[in-house]
DNA sequence: CCTACATATCAACTACTGTTGAAATGTAGA
DNA sequence: TCTACATTTCAACAGTAGTTGATATGTAGG
């Protein structure tokens, strides 16, 4: 991940009903929500919504997929998981364990089959 | 961490000069950064860094303390664990092994003496 | 094929955010 | 105290982002 997409990404989840949506969809789980679920669970207008929508999935946090006549959206974790990490790159000079034991963790942590899960 | 401190976070975090100065501290660790040497490695107006550091401040992504002349910025650790942790709370359910090891490995991890290491 | 449903697009308006230049505050040394 | 240095504050401007209402696209059922 470069800064350009982690600008988007990290503004993208700096609005209220967008980072609304993100949560949403992280909790739901590889199941997803349709846009009109979400539109409810959010408190947005449909067309609102799906600016919102645009904007998070060009930033690479959710993904879409339709099923009949509902668009059904998922968190991207994977791409999420890119974001944490380029924040926490090189942390304390590429000693992390010295300033945060999450970032440690994170930095630890595989995440290359992740996406497989959500065919 | 509640909703208007995530958005407060996340939206610092969306703006390019603001990004680079968390970068920037992350990096450099518990010895922190003074505002000027900030200034030139962001590339941006002393005036203007000023007004961003009191946004990061403000968001609670940073912390700063006064040395002679100098303002000396940190990153703040505890505040960037809490944001990432709000972000992946309650993911899948709560099984968060089902969809993304790095935010098991994250909620797995205790970070409240974090802190303590940059007295 | 026609209707209803679900979602997306577009143009216009409003409000906010980042930048700039000038000036103020605070700190240290001669 | 006077001067230089480091950082912050303030007001004004320009550009961008979010909302709204109207309209368009795509999908399933009668």
């Amino acid at each position: 991940m470069d800064e350009r997409q982690a600008l988007a990404a990290f503004a993208a989840l700096g609005q209220e009903h967008r980072l609304r949506v993100v949560r949403a969809l992280v909790t739901a789980g590889p199941d997803g929500l349709a846009a009109g679920v979400l539109a409810e669970t959010v408190g947005v207008a449909g067309n609102n919504l799906s600016f919102h929508l645009k904007e998070l999935s060009h930033a690479g946090l959710i993904t879409s997929r339709r099923e009949g006549k509902s668009v059904i959206y998922n968190a991207a974790y994977a791409g999420l998981s890119d974001l944490v990490q380029f924040l926490m790159r090189d942390c304390c000079q590429g000693h992390p364990e010295v300033c945060n034991p999450a970032a440690a963790a994170l930095a630890a942590c595989d995440c290359t089959t992740v996406d497989a899960l959500h065919a």
